[in-house]
DNA sequence: GCCGATCCCT
């Protein structure tokens, strides 16, 4: 037995499989059950074209045991069909031997992968009916699906549950938080793991990378320079996973700089991910040129571009407001073998549409060989406001009312693209078909004081501060008043008065958290950093960039799409978002 | 023996 284990080890390749398959076979031993399964455990999960090969000698076995399913099993899992290890079960499930504990596991694994929700609650009762449920690892599979399934609920409580909980239990939640739009909780758990508050388990490779994650999400600094400092102090940032996620970090909450550098300092070498990161890291940084020159300097690294490396680089066109460099990549990667995707048809469409290029851009939606995206009208919708062109809004929103995935957003900006030509009746008849639609993504803005993180919606009242942001805001508009700033009431979507609109535009949640900054700041420089889940709005834009002058600030806002450093009156963007 | 992992359009 031993010897075929070893064979088994040593393969190089699939044809030595093959032969050692043969060999079995021809000797009699493919009959004898633990070399049969270990035989086609491996063969299934070793080579990406070994599980058809265990699919196809899985009828030549007498009487299939246990192993001999599970190893099926366990290949469909981390194939590209998870999905067939479902049905496999259900076959097995007919055979006279039983599933044991693994059985289920390669199963938890399968439905996590292919998001069959009802089918590992299904086996999730087999297991408790079986008994197997007292198994730590068994849980943590579970546990993982239920995270993946975005049943975080669930997957808390069983955590909670968990009579014995080891390193990958903490990680498979704190991943499972910060992937499923949890990613304070992610921060808050990684937190009391690294305080020793973890069932004896301290944070290790695999940990961090769900806190970075977490920060990379919520653009928070402080906390992205603890992380990282835990990652320097243990020696974590010896992997090169997790130097790729530091990296993705730091240039997410801001700090290019310190992204930069981490790239530059690597040990551990760097692979396709790590500068395909840094390239999208400059890129919503806004600096377009480094963008591209270290895409220049992909190949000559022996590394080949793939499609994130594209989108990349095409993200920094657009966002430098580089379009035949755009134009240009996006002609050029079919022919470098590197397929087209709906993302980079988003981006080039943004490109063209922000550049004025509304019919190019139209023409581009209309001529690919696949279903647009609702994204892709939304960005041409987004674009035909920015120009005030009509005609091409109404046609994008008629495409997006068609498709059935119209937002509140859409809405929103079609009736300001009205609003702004005066056009109050279609203004109206927009806003009622919004309002029959339930879903509403209220904008809001939060800034990190003092290690207190302080969220404002628009017009919020609730801060305990809030006379004095008022305040603020009013001494704002009189001081950029009287330096000339006239409020662009185009951005108001309502029919209001000229001075009621201002007042609509003055309390948006950017404005609100900027002045609770200058409040808060006591008269101290350095830079003050706010975050926006949606984009920031025009006027908000104009206004901050004037702030930064008159009070001689630093305030870089981390928008939906990239981040706008404003300093001495000016922004990174060039005004060009 | 089975558990946890990085980059991606508006």
């Amino acid at each position: 037995m031993a010897y075929v284990e070893s064979l088994l080890h040593n393969c190089a390749s699939f044809s030595h499989v093959r032969q050692i398959h043969a060999h079995l076979l021809a000797t009699g031993l493919f009959q004898f059950y633990p070399y049969r399964a270990k035989f086609l455990d491996y063969c299934a999960t070793a080579f990406s074209s070994g599980l058809r090969h265990a699919v196809a000698a899985f009828p030549f076995i007498r009487l299939p045991g246990t192993n001999d399913w599970n190893a099926i099993i366990r290949g469909y899992a981390q194939s590209d069909s998870p999905n067939e290890a479902v049905a496999w079960y259900v076959s097995m499930s007919r055979a006279p031997c039983k599933p044991d504990a693994l059985t289920c596991s390669f199963l938890f694994k399968a439905c996590a992968r292919s998001l069959s929700r009802i089918e590992a609650l299904q086996v999730h009762a087999h297991v408790r009916r079986y008994g197997f449920f007292a198994d730590v690892l068994l849980q943590t599979t579970l546990l993982d699906a239920y995270a993946k399934f975005a049943d975080l609920d669930d997957a808390c409580k069983l955590f909670d549950e968990m009579s014995r909980r080891d390193i990958p239990s903490w990680n498979a939640l704190i991943a499972g938080l910060a992937q499923g739009d949890r990613p304070s909780d992610a921060l808050l758990l990684f937190n009391r793991m690294r305080e020793g508050n973890a069932d004896d388990n301290s944070p290790n490779e695999v940990t961090v990378l769900g806190a970075l994650s977490a920060c990379s999400q919520l653009g928070a600094i402080k906390e992205a320079d603890r992380v990282f400092e835990y990652i320097l102090q243990n020696n974590l940032h010896h992997n090169l996973i997790v130097c790729n996620a530091v990296i993705d970090m730091f240039a997410k909450s801001g700090q290019i700089e310190k992204a930069y550098g981490v790239f530059n300092s690597m040990k551990c070498g760097r692979n396709i991910v790590t500068w395909n990161t840094m390239i999208m890291g400059f890129a919503i940084d806004g600096d377009g040129v480094n963008a591209l020159r270290l895409f220049r300097l992909v190949e000559g690294r022996g590394l080949k571009p793939d499609g994130v490396t594209y989108l990349a680089a095409l993200c920094a066109c657009n966002h430098s407001g580089m379009v035949d460099e755009g134009l240009d990549l996006f002609e050029k990667m079919e022919k470098n073998g590197v397929f087209r995707n709906m993302k980079h048809y988003g981006t080039i469409v943004d490109l063209l549409g922000r550049a004025g290029k509304l019919e190019a851009a139209y023409r581009i939606i209309l001529s690919m060989p696949t279903f647009p995206d609702a994204v892709l009208w939304q960005t041409l919708l987004g674009a035909s406001k920015l120009h005030s062109n009509v005609k091409m809004a109404e046609e994008a929103s008629r495409k997006l009312v068609e498709s059935g995935s119209s937002t509140c957003g859409d809405y929103v900006l079609l009736s300001n693209l009205y609003a702004s030509q005066g056009r109050w009746g279609d203004v109206g008849r927009v806003r009622n078909a919004m309002n029959k639609r339930i879903k509403k993504v209220p904008g809001f803005s939060y800034i990190e004081m003092n290690g207190t993180v302080h969220r404002f919606f628009n017009g919020d009242q609730s801060h305990p501060m809030c006379r004095e942001i008022y305040e603020k805001l009013e001494e704002i508009r009189v001081r950029i008043r009287e330096f000339g700033y006239e409020a662009e009431t185009k951005y108001v979507l309502h029919d209001l008065g000229e001075e009621e609109k201002e007042n609509a535009l003055s309390h948006h949640s950017e404005k609100l958290a900027v002045a609770f900054g200058l409040i808060s700041r006591n008269g101290g420089g350095g830079v003050m950093n706010v975050n926006k889940n949606l984009r920031i709005c025009g006027d908000c834009h104009a206004v901050i960039m004037l702030v930064s002058k008159l009070y001689e600030a630093e305030i870089v806002v981390r928008d939906r799409t990239r981040f706008h450093r404003f300093k001495d009156g000016g922004c990174s963007c060039r005004d060009y978002w």
